[in-house]
DNA sequence: GATGAATGAGGTTTCATTCAT
DNA sequence: TATGAATGAAACCTCATTCAT
């Protein structure tokens, strides 16, 4: 892919934690590739040794946040515990991990934003929602297989779920009023949950 | 604001027009001040008889887009009916203008993005955020005083189902499945607002 | 083409100038945007203004010295006189323009080199150099025509004048004996012109 | 010269070669030292033990190339027969090995560009056209010394026939007329050769 | 002798912005 | 008000070259 072979991949990691801080920071445009060596001290031309150029790096720095991304949903699904339980502890871990969230959220926008033009970055992104539904899918799969849930179409409810964590985040970004974020997320959760718990056939 | 006082209207019109169909093919980085030009058949130094330049003009835009966003979710307000269907009705807007939506999409992102390092357009988003809440919490009060829901918490319900609404489209995107965003919304919704028709305190 | 519209002539024809000098003293891979541009004392910006880049500049600069080395050679077609007169005409036009020639042969060979991978480049020294073979043909003809040369074919001949020169040129540049062009091209002409008087159907 | 000494000669080789190869393709600013190197299958920095930069590596080339015409030049004059046999010998390799000289033309015209500007390069060239030059000579010589030949000045005929041969390799490559390089070339250089032949004191 | 890694020194190109007309 | 022209300031990227191993 796009780090070159026979390359220390140590170098490879540091420059991708140097494009998170300063993308972060300065957005992709406005980021030079030397702001991102000088974070590493190392020269702007090293870069070009370990990506493609400024769109590849961009490129990795998706993959790299978007995994990590994946990587939290996955652990509260390998918890123990019932659905309900594992639910909860995922977005916990969003509250207890708030600080890297906000840090993140910029360059998360800009990858939005630039997926629906850059289809390489498109492909990544889709198969991150993907992938993130299909993780709480089977919580609440096993949910609902339990008992613990009324017989809802698990993937609906997943992507239902997806989406309100997603807005709600970005409420929290932006809202002026300082809402506790974790107050209104467990609000919300809580409302789909009983939600899951209540339902009776209802829905289209 | 942005548009200087004293100039022709419509020519800031066309501009600013011209500057939302540019940003949303390329991206406000990307689009330069002649591809703006261009598209208004005018000088590119005319522009700067309006705008202070690309970040005015950026924030003009912003302010724009947003402000048709409310106004759709404003006439679902002032509709005649009962809460339910108010909230149906706009949501059903998203449906209708989809193509319109859609091509905003990168530019609202983008502006998600943006707002976070620029505070003039961070306060724009926050304003049309705490707006959009406040559209939608009115619609739910008035549910609730009349019974239709239960005695939930109007504004955190509102944040919730603003929330859920973002995070659709946001999938409705990126989504390969090629889901039909009206039912995946339809499904959504209703969700939630069975949430609010049985609404028993439970939630915290 | 490749000067953009709407633009001053006078200004192309400055920077067409400065390039060949440029390009004469450096060659075309030493040779900067810059340096042309502070040849004209403007700003290397500027340059873009007229030209799409370094090789359409250079491909201008292309055009301007062929067509100039073809304008003397039609001058010497449209003197007066018998052919004899005419092709000796023309090379003097050579010798007296010495400075010029040599000033412009390192130039002329990279277009050579050029010529054999780029298209564009390619396709106008090809058309300079059938051309140039054509007035000559012209001339011979005309001598022939006029019982002052053989029956000799005019084409072929011509491009034999042609390549000769060109040769003769070649040595002239990179010859340590200080041999006089002047001696040296009349003598091989003469060859060759001798050849035209007494041409008897002998060759191939 | 270039190549260190106490260094495996046939690594060098193999770089000259790959070198040309290279050269040839994209030209000497085009082709870098890495070009050079994957072609040899070793590493870049390798090739600096070898020649001591990328200007000695050019170097080391025209000497090469150049040495390899001369050779072929000298074949026909170390060939038996008459000096009209020889001649025709000659310019019979040039249409035999035409894919090899198409091939180097692109290297060649820059060597002849690059001449003018770098001393190294211009000795190396006026050596191996003065050298080609004397070759020719000495069999006109002969041809002149056994009565073949008329009482030309055999070094200006030599010097003549050289150029037209250069001349007319020039407008075999660019000539759009697909014309056969061995007619023509047998054409004009009959045409001196008769001039040869008949020589009687006419020229200058 | 060979190489992986690094770098300094540019070079081309882009563009927001200015200004005289 | 409109614009043709110009420009300063960068940004991306390339590459010959060096050096420790």
């Amino acid at each position: 892919m796009s780090p070159k072979p026979n390359v220390s991949e140590m170098r490879t990691k540091q420059i991708i934690e140097a494009a998170i801080a300063v993308f972060a920071k300065k957005g992709f445009a406005r980021a030079t590739m030397e702001d991102v060596a000088n974070e590493v001290s190392i020269n702007k031309a090293t870069i070009y040794n370990y990506f493609d150029g400024k769109d590849a790096l961009i490129l990795a720095v998706a993959g790299e946040i978007l995994s990590r991304e994946l990587g939290d949903l996955q652990a509260a699904c390998d918890m123990p515990g019932t659905a309900t339980e594992r639910l909860n502890a995922f977005y916990e871990t969003l509250t207890v991990k708030e600080a890297d969230v906000l840090f993140l959220m910029p360059i998360l926008y800009e990858f939005y934003a630039l997926g629906l033009r850059r289809d390489d970055v498109r492909t990544i992104l889709a198969d991150f929602l993907s992938q993130s539904v299909s993780r709480l899918e089977a919580i609440i799969q096993a949910g609902v297989e339990d008992g613990e849930f009324g017989p809802v179409d698990a993937r609906k409810a997943a992507q239902a779920l997806t989406a309100l964590i997603d807005g709600i985040v970005l409420q929290w970004i932006y809202t002026s009023e300082k809402v506790d974020i974790n107050v209104q997320l467990r609000y919300s959760i809580q409302f789909v949950l009983q939600g899951l718990v209540n339902y009776k056939e209802e829905a289209a």
